[in-house]
DNA sequence: CCATGTTTGGAATGAACATTCCACGTTGAC
DNA sequence: GTCAACGTGGAATGTTCATTCCAAACATGG
């Protein structure tokens, strides 16, 4: 039997459709329409036959799939997988690979330039991978029962903490910023009681005022929560959770690029959970 | 003939095979090598008719081509093209829709994180198609023959011009960072000489102090650099090279990953330029 | 428990495919 | 100018492929 709808245009068109009517699909059908969307490079690249096997079913099945959405027979729908992958954008390599054999000779501060952008994709990419979504949850939960929270911060982790300072301003979240002006600092922290929270950011090489500052906090039974670039970072050991974000670096030098993403991800995290009582 | 010669193992390998004989090719298999790399993609979907047409040679041609490279026949190196895209990460937003999908309830501060991370990514994406090298390599070249680098940054890109200070410091590069306590701004700026430049950074809602400023340096003859959102800023009219950096935003705020990935390209090349003489 | 419609597995079919082969052209050496 | 070696185009070939078809198994409603 062939149908008479038409097929949906594109990948997400199809996925859409498959979502829909995977209730009222056959067995056998359904057990494709999981291996589609669960396995879709497969689709685009192996034979009826192939596919059929990976998946468990006869390649006759797969025809049928195809033509239950509007298909003419499994062709035309792989051709939807394949635009998929085709359109994808390329990968950073690929383009800056592009540039450069199309430009030749790049000026030295345009190769700085783009490997600092790759750097920067890299570390999104690892930041993604490395938190883990429950910590993070039960860090948002932390400090947005915190009356105050302490940013303690310095050197090449300040900008961070300036930048939650900024946006907790903003969301109108009472915060103390540490690390601003000399002297001040313990005095500022010696206010704060169990009833608030820290927020401690310190990269390698440490700046070991910042982990004594968290030791000190977390010993009056105040909660610290750290992000760092290392398990045998000091601050690690003395937080109620911590995260661990690697920047990729370009020449020894790091951007901030992943940092300041999960830095903002937090702040409108506990700023959110605030709203909502 | 069949080439005794062991294929490449993967598509890296083979990319540098071709560069390294493409001299030493006949014609038709020049045109075709040609192609490969023009067009990967078309070398992975297609059929040997189908990309035999597109190239402007016979089938046949493209086996004799494969084979040159020690293949068995154009399947054999079709595989290569196809790996290529199987292994390219897939995209942001597939992989989001994967854990979507999933972890079926997501805890709300998972979402916001994964939509910070993704925008980090697009922004570092638009970083790259939107800065023009000869712009950068321009105002690397103007900055690095300053005497004093002057960071005019308030507010939102305050968090970006500190960091820079924080590098400037770490490279023996002089700078003064403008914006940090309230008062003494103008008279730092009024010391400044034509023999340095300014380096402005403002988003929008642009802080007017910033534009102010930048302005009046320009106007005593120092060179002004700006990096800004739009090219209505105020900042772009008064500054002998400006770039515009777009964030992507997740729920209205943006974090400063893009932005961050440009200030440290620029900070390491200036200091590169300078060590250079 | 039967009748009817639907789903499924597997063989049959014909089209599309990569590959091979051979005759013709082109190039370069002697 | 002739010959040999190499490169090239296009038809021939045998294989692989998607698709179709049909009979058997399975559900569904009376």
């Amino acid at each position: 039997m062939v149908e008479k709808m038409q097929p949906p245009g594109d990948f997400d068109a199809l996925r859409a459709a498959i979502l829909e009517r995977k209730g009222e699909l056959p067995k056998r059908l359904t057990q494709v329409a999981a291996y589609a969307l669960d396995h879709p490079d497969e689709i685009a690249f192996g034979t009826a036959a192939s596919i059929a096997e990976s998946a468990e079913v006869q390649p006759s099945t797969l025809v049928r799939f195809a033509q239950h959405f509007g298909f003419e027979g499994f062709s035309g729908l792989q051709l939807l997988f394949r635009a998929r992958l085709r359109e994808r954008t390329s990968s950073y390599e690929d383009r800056l690979r592009t540039l450069e054999q199309n430009g030749a000779a790049l000026a030295e501060s345009t190769t700085i330039f783009n490997g600092f952008a790759a750097a920067a994709h890299r570390s999104v990419d690892a930041l993604t991978a490395a938190v883990d979504p429950d910590a993070f949850e039960r860090s948002v939960t932390l400090l947005a029962n915190a009356e105050t929270i302490y940013l303690i911060a310095k050197r090449r982790s300040y900008p961070i903490s300036s930048y939650m300072a900024y946006a907790f301003g903003k969301l109108k979240v009472r915060y103390q910023l540490v690390g601003t002006a000399a002297g001040i600092d313990d005095d500022m922290l010696a206010m704060a009681t169990p009833r608030d929270a820290a927020f401690a950011i310190s990269f390698s090489p440490y700046a070991s005022e910042s982990a004594t500052q968290a030791r000190a906090m977390a010993a009056r039974g105040i909660p610290v929560v750290s992000l760092t670039d290392s398990a045998f970072s000091p601050l690690a050991e003395c937080s109620r959770e911590w995260f661990e974000v690697v920047e990729a670096d370009h020449a020894g030098f790091r951007s901030l690029s992943a940092s300041m993403a999960f830095a903002m991800a937090l702040t409108v995290s506990i700023a959110e959970k605030r709203r909502r009582g």
